[in-house]
Order: structure tokens, then sequence, then C-alpha cells
DNA sequence: TTATTTTGCATATCAAAATATGCAAAATGC
DNA sequence: GCATTTTGCATATTTTGATATGCAAAATAA
């Protein structure tokens, strides 16, 4: 499609959809995945499909695919650069 | 502390955190904040304080203080650097 | 200080995410 | 083509996130 509007729904499905790349890219099952982080098949079934979800079972997706340390980073950069912005006023 | 390491736990945490700074950025306590969203206080209270919680919580707050596109991007962006990253094989 | 607001935490209940199983459709490999 | 693997989806059950309420501690304001 042409773009994608943001609402919750889309980044769920964007979620869903970068969740399935890493794993094909890895040629990991969603059975495999499901065992190597001890989650149902269903659940990973679930988020890559758009459904709703909880942070750990994303969290556990990412730390498998060494993106934690990423994520990590970005969140420590945005609170600092907040903060940065606040004290200017 | 000196470093924060990289684990779910933290990643939560600080989540956590970066939700509260927003909050409190944009002068809201946990109530009114939850009222906007039309989800309850503990909620709002229990992902401030790195407790699970799901990703619909999660990108109703980004939503109301106009982080969902900056999401977005971020998710297209990675997922179309990693598509370029495995033509090349 | 004192009054007011906000937050943290406990318990209990409700709603929904996570799970298990089975089976058909789709994808993959031979 | 055929056999095998993977995925999607249905149903039912279990687990847990979301909720409501009350109250004490902490923070804020007066």
């Amino acid at each position: 499609m042409l773009f994608q509007n943001t609402n919750i729904k889309n980044v769920k499905l964007e979620l869903g959809s970068l969740v399935k790349l890493l794993r094909k890219q890895n040629k990991l099952s969603q059975q495999e995945l499901a065992d190597l982080l001890d989650i149902s098949r269903i659940t990973i079934q679930n988020l890559e499909q758009g459904k709703n979800f909880t942070i750990d079972t994303l969290l556990k997706i990412l730390q498998h695919f060494d993106l934690l340390p990423l994520l990590h980073k970005e969140i420590l950069q945005y609170k600092e650069q907040q903060s940065n912005i606040k004290s200017l006023y």
C-alpha cells in the first residue's frame, strides 16, 4: 500500500511483522522460537498477527534477537533528551 | 547508579520511568492520565513501577503524548534496514 | 505547621492474555 | 506430483493483567 497511517492497530501490526521478519531471517518456526523462549506458539502467532500481547512477550523475543540493548539505549536517550528540554524553561 | 545492565526487568523499569517523566512534564496525576485514556489508575501505576503490562496500555499512553508516529517510524525503518541487510547475501 | 492532593499497596473480582489441543489450509522440500 | 512441515484458526481451560475499593504514607500547597 502507499502509506500506513499511524494508529495503535497499525503499530501492533508492524511490530508483528517485524517479529515475523526476524524469526524468518533466523530460520525459526513459530514453534521453535516459542520453545526457545518457553512460551506457546499461539502467543507468538497472536503477536505476529497484531493482536494484543504483553510487554514481557515482546521483550523476550527482542532479547533473543539481541535487540534489547538497542531498545534500552533508545529509551535512556529519549529520557535524557526530554529532561534536557525541560531544563530550558 | 553507575550503569544499568540490560535485561527485561530493567527495560520495563525504564519504560515505566519514561512514562512517569512524560506524565509529570505534562502536569498530570496518574488518575488524570488514566481518565483521559479510559484506563484505571492502577494500570498506570503498575506500568510506572515496572510490572508486566499489555502493549495496548503502552501504546495508548505513547499516543497521548504524540509519540506513536515516532515509534511507528522507528519500526518501519528497522524493518527496511533488516530487509536490505538480508538482500546482500 | 496544617490541609489537600497524590501515590503506593493491600485485597478481591473481572476481563483478557496465555495456554493446550485438534485440524484444515498453506508453504516447503523431495 | 507427493510427503512433510508450518501456519492459521477454532474451542476450552488456566493464568494473569486490568479493575475497584479502601487506607496509609508521601508529596504538594496553603
